[in-house]
DNA sequence: TTAGATTAAGTAATATTATTTCAATATTAT
DNA sequence: ATAATATTGAAATAATATTACTTAATCTAA
């Protein structure tokens, strides 16, 4: 591809222009947005200049015309698409809601990036690769993110349990081994259970982890690892916990490739063993005549 | 908002299309990227069809001419390039792992937008909304989803239900009420319990809905609605269905809002209903005596 | 089956948009 | 000051995009 960042490289390129090939680039890197949809007649007059001199400018950037100038702006203002935070209005079209919420989730999910501690990872995920016993509790749509923990680690054949009857839950940690880590799942840091089971498992001597939102809370101040997910402004309809639970699940992904990469002969293969008794299972039904001809 | 993914939108738009516009559909997609440099006669030419198919497709598009359709190709293509699908190799530093597993999901979650038929997407939140009730089934990460539904609409006010146990969820949908809602939630589209529910649905006269990955399948000919999710490339590690199991939330997401903004006043009192529930739960705590005695 | 209606599709006319030319004006160097 | 050079925009031209119109094809209802 030729044009790489073409608003950077107007910006390089100005003191070489003339003064009215300034203008027309001063005028795109001002509205680039909407340039891209403008002929070069409306760009002459909107930069007040000519439309000669809107092709000059193209020509100075290296550009073929002005066809391409639009071109290479989309491609630009694609790539550092900032998705931000957007509101959701009452009566929106569908389109351009579905544009909102992808964007929620994506800066939901970018912000939990940037607050990732990598080296509280590992040491989390080594924790868990050397549990004897994994224990993962939340309520609401956290109770979603106990429930993915205890499907992904089971594949790397661990004992774990996300149970949500909290006095059987209890009674498992009771007698759990050295070494067994508990998970509290909360994304307000204020779920009253979570709080209460974590200081018990604290008490059991388990390791623990907190998943909350970003912040300093009773939560993360007793556990000892923390992992925040980005704090996102949630609205009244979003309460369901929308972009969070992205940010939640993408978490419990990181913590699961990163656990399976310690061994990752060893997690393949029994990650390979989960699968083949899916497969197995079928091979018992009774009702499906030909699946048991063809294997008995 | 902009126009998001131009090509997958195009794959989406195709069997609608008269046969010349297809033939210059599929030739966009042969070569977006020299499209992009095109005049609208180089492009009858080369797709053997007329320069008006071609500014027809466009407008099927639903942009405004064939210039926005160069836009909008720039745009799709530069995002490929930030977020594709990357594969996770092995002695990975955890730093570029987390970058492309939010690659990974961020282009899941494009895809599927671009997959995203709004038009189907207001029905069935119509169908949704008018639901006396709601069965949602799925297994494995599946149900997750399913929870993931019941949780929602159990917020509208819904009688929803995501249970596991396929009988007693069969029994329920015997005497379900004219108009109730069944969701099957399978990516692969060949869980065997997913479709044999569908069927039985169907039977029963419920308004059915698959979610699968995309493609035709027994289970999305057999639903009345299909949303589909964009379907990546799984490699052994993610089996445990990562980029898909985003989509699939994605998607139950957009489904709530539309859902919610049919009757917005009345959803978020309804929303905030629940929400006052938890709160005066914690009233009812015999054993904090601080908080008895401020509310009795 | 067939007349009439509807849809699809390409050609040619037209409108729009981009580019070039060129004369006028400004700037610089001597 | 003046010739040489550079910059500029109006207007001409070229190119490109869009629309209107014709014909062919497909469908529909009697």
């Amino acid at each position: 591809m030729g044009f790489g960042q073409i608003l950077s490289r107007i910006e390089n390129v100005i003191p070489k222009l003339t003064q009215s090939e300034q203008k027309v680039a001063r005028f795109v890197l001002s509205v680039p947005e909407e340039v891209m949809f403008m002929s070069v007649q409306e760009m002459a007059s909107r930069s007040l200049s000519s439309s000669a001199s809107v092709v000059r400018f193209c020509r100075s950037l290296g550009l073929k015309g002005f066809p391409e100038l639009k071109v290479a702006l989309s491609a630009d203002l694609a790539q550092d698409q900032k998705s931000g935070y957007y509101d959701l209005n009452k009566n929106e079209n569908t389109t351009d809601l579905v544009d909102k919420i992808l964007s929620n989730a994506v800066q939901s999910l970018r912000d939990t990036v940037g607050l990732l501690d990598t080296k509280m990872i590992e040491k989390t995920a080594h924790d868990l690769y050397n549990a004897p016993a994994i224990f993962a509790y939340g309520v609401g749509a956290s109770a979603l993110v106990a429930e993915d923990i205890a499907q992904k680690w089971l594949r790397l054949g661990k004992n774990v349990y996300a149970l949500s009857d909290i006095h059987v839950l209890t009674m498992s940690m009771a007698n759990a081994p050295k070494g067994s880590v508990f998970i509290g799942i909360s994304y307000s840091a204020a779920t009253k259970e979570v709080v209460q089971l974590m200081k018990f498992a604290k008490k059991m001597g388990l390791v623990t982890i907190s998943f909350t939102g970003f912040g300093k809370s009773e939560l993360s101040e007793l556990s000892d690892y923390n992992l925040f997910t980005s704090l996102a402004p949630e609205a009244k309809v979003r309460s369901a916990a929308t972009g969070s639970k992205h940010s939640q699940f993408f978490i419990v992904d990181v913590l699961y490739y990163v656990c399976a990469s310690i061994d990752i002969e060893t997690s393949l293969d029994k990650i390979q063993r989960t699968s083949d008794a899916i497969q197995d299972l079928k091979q018992f039904d009774t009702t499906d005549r030909s699946n048991r001809e063809k294997n008995d």
